[in-house]
RNA sequence: GCGCCAGUAGCUCAGUUGGAUAGAGCAUCAGCCUUCUAAGCUGAGGGUCACAGGUUCGAAUCCUGUCUGGCGUACCA
């Protein structure tokens, strides 16, 4: 049972008793001053200005019209300007409790998203070099996001979609065949003026000549196109071995190429001409989105007969439409913005609902350390890639720290503080209350005290078992929340809370040891945390550990 | 110039579509281990919510303007 979606239908019920429409906004709401109750509704003052009465009035009025089950609802008060404060009995907590230790490790999901399909984008880099601090911000977002959706209820996709034809790669493979040009020798071998400078394609070249010596040193057209194709895998490869360290695994590969060969960019183009939306100049095939109420028209095929990036992100979001999904969730980087409003116009002008999708723009990651930004990896000596971090911290620490901001908001990575291995280190304040509570239960176990498989939860009623309870009891509205506002940072801050409300029983609450009976509710307490924690750190993608 | 994001404690950040006394972590200071993990707990200090107006019962939150920082503003992706 939802709490707060008792009080609210409570509420709604009672307005339409005293013949007052009932969809009115109004929240229900922990206090923050716990004195005031559980839960409070400001339903009476929203409704003050329609009605033209003082907002206590109306309060009760209302409280009259509720129908309050005294086994659920101890008190209801009036106070402040008029907000209605509820407290619950006591007893109804610990009957909520044996819910969760029943669901287990299925405890915070719900089926709000029964039958839809959402589609999550992230990562989605160019296989043209290796995983930096932003794509690692883009990847654990997308990955913890499309977790919350599948906890949700939702049917989850998650694509990564990638472009290994265009200039990009041609940039690749001359600058990799240039370092394999210095490294047979010449010195002096010109390197690209918009080359990959990154000390990679060095690498790259490196195994290109241990493998195949000077088998490419003409450079004709099909050494380079042989020498694309082996930078793209050489790419693809470190970039996979990253995300797999990262336990991130997409289900769809989607190459952009794909969209040339089956005719779905000519289609696009097609249909574009039908609907009146393009048109040409100077040689060059131009979008009219100054049609569609934006303010600057943008060149879709070049005049040399190539197609800009919009076209192809028209065609692949089409693409996504077509598969039929519910909502479609972009990851972008701060970066990429310009192109979303091009995209979202063209798409709604072609006939589709446009507000199913869904971007999510992230702001940029720097890495500091004592104050001060970190650019060069100091153990290699080369710009910072999300493989040196991972080496340094781990990947629960990554994982993390990546989330635990606002999407957003810059993000700043402490390395100094993420290195630590301590009370000072978010995430171990987290894994240490999971192991805590594994290391009670085994405990428990060596003495041979097992658990009632019908515990009388109702003798825990002192407030700090009742406060670590209602935390508990808050998690599945979190994943609800964490999901429908796509932000795990209200995942990972709710955890927090948890493991402290834990932290807290723990010190003041001995466990094993004390009367039989309150000794076996205790432990099921401590079980439902350990199941919440662990759920939630799922979620997030990081290891519950058992000992640390 | 224009667009998007941000500006809250010394630092890094929360603040649940406007609610009661603005919160947390780190840092600083002071306490708590002969009993289940001290990677823990308790307490203290620390604020002109960038600035100026406006909207109303009520504003960190909404509107307008100004300032500061980041990212964009391609026939690059």
């Amino acid at each position: 049972m939802e709490l707060k979606n008792y009080i609210k239908n409570l509420i709604e019920t009672a307005l339409i008793k005293t013949n007052v429409p009932a969809d009115i906004y109004h929240i229900v709401e922990e206090p923050k001053n716990p004195e005031f109750g559980d839960l409070s509704s400001n339903v009476a003052m929203v409704l003050s200005k329609n009605l033209k009465k003082a907002p206590k009035e109306i309060a009760e009025e209302l409280i009259k019209a509720l129908d309050l089950d005294d086994k659920i609802i101890e008190q209801v008060t009036i106070a402040g300007q008029g907000f209605i404060n509820f407290k619950f009995s006591r007893k109804i907590y610990p009957l909520l409790l044996k819910e969760v230790i029943e669901e287990k490790e299925s405890y915070g999901k719900n089926n709000s998203g029964k039958g839809k399909r959402v589609n999550v984008e992230y990562v989605s880099v160019n296989p043209t070099g290796l995983l930096h601090l932003g794509h690692g911000r883009n990847a654990c977002i997308g990955d913890t996001i499309a977790n919350l959706f599948s906890w949700n209820g939702w049917d989850v996709t998650r694509e990564y979609y990638f472009n290994n034809a265009g200039n990009q790669m041609k940039n690749l493979a001359l600058s990799i065949f240039a370092r394999y040009k210095q490294l047979l020798g010449d010195k002096d071998f010109p390197f690209p003026e918009d080359g990959y400078h990154g000390e990679y394609i060095k690498t790259i070249a490196n195994d290109l000549l241990e493998k195949y010596n000077s088998k490419f040193q003409n450079g004709s057209d099909d050494d380079l196109n042989f020498i694309r194709k082996f930078g793209e895998n050489w790419c693809f490869e470190k970039i996979n071995s990253t995300l797999e360290r990262l336990n991130i695994k997409q289900d769809v590969f989607f190459n952009e190429d794909s969209l040339y060969h089956n005719g779905k960019i000519d289609k696009l183009i097609a249909d574009l001409k039908k609907l009146d939306l393009v048109y040409e100049k100077d040689g060059a095939l131009w979008l009219s989105l100054s049609k569609m109420g934006l303010k600057d028209d943008r060149v879709i095929v070049k005049s040399s007969g190539e197609p800009t990036y919009r076209l192809p992100d028209i065609a692949y979001h089409r693409d996504k439409f077509e598969r039929g999904f519910d909502l479609l969730i972009d990851i972008f980087g701060a970066d990429h913005i310009a192109t979303i409003p091009d995209v979202l116009a063209a798409l709604k002008y072609l006939g589709y609902d446009s507000s199913k999708v869904r971007v999510l723009i992230h702001q940029f990651v720097t890495l500091t350390e004592n104050g001060e930004q970190v650019k060069m990896s100091k153990r290699t000596g080369k710009s910072y890639t999300l493989d040196d971090l991972l080496d340094e911290v781990g990947e629960d620490v990554v994982r993390f720290f990546l989330i635990m901001r606002g999407i957003s908001t810059h993000l700043e990575f402490d390395l100094g503080l993420a290195r630590e291995q301590s009370e000072k280190n978010p995430v171990f304040y987290l894994q240490y209350a999971h192991a805590r509570i594994c290391s009670v239960l085994d405990l428990a176990e060596e003495r041979g005290i097992y658990l009632d498989w019908n515990p009388d939860l109702t003798i825990l009623e002192n407030n700090y078992e009742i406060e670590l309870i209602k935390k508990i009891l808050k998690f599945k509205e979190t994943v609800w929340i964490s999901c429908d506002k796509c932000e795990p940072q209200i995942l990972a801050d709710y955890l927090r809370e948890l493991a402290n409300a834990f932290h807290v029983f723990y010190h003041e609450c001995r466990i094993i040891g004390v009367e039989d009976k309150l000794q076996d509710a205790r432990l099921h307490l401590a079980l439902a945390a350990k199941t919440t924690l662990q759920n939630g750190l799922s979620i997030l993608g990081i290891n519950a550990p058992e000992r640390m």
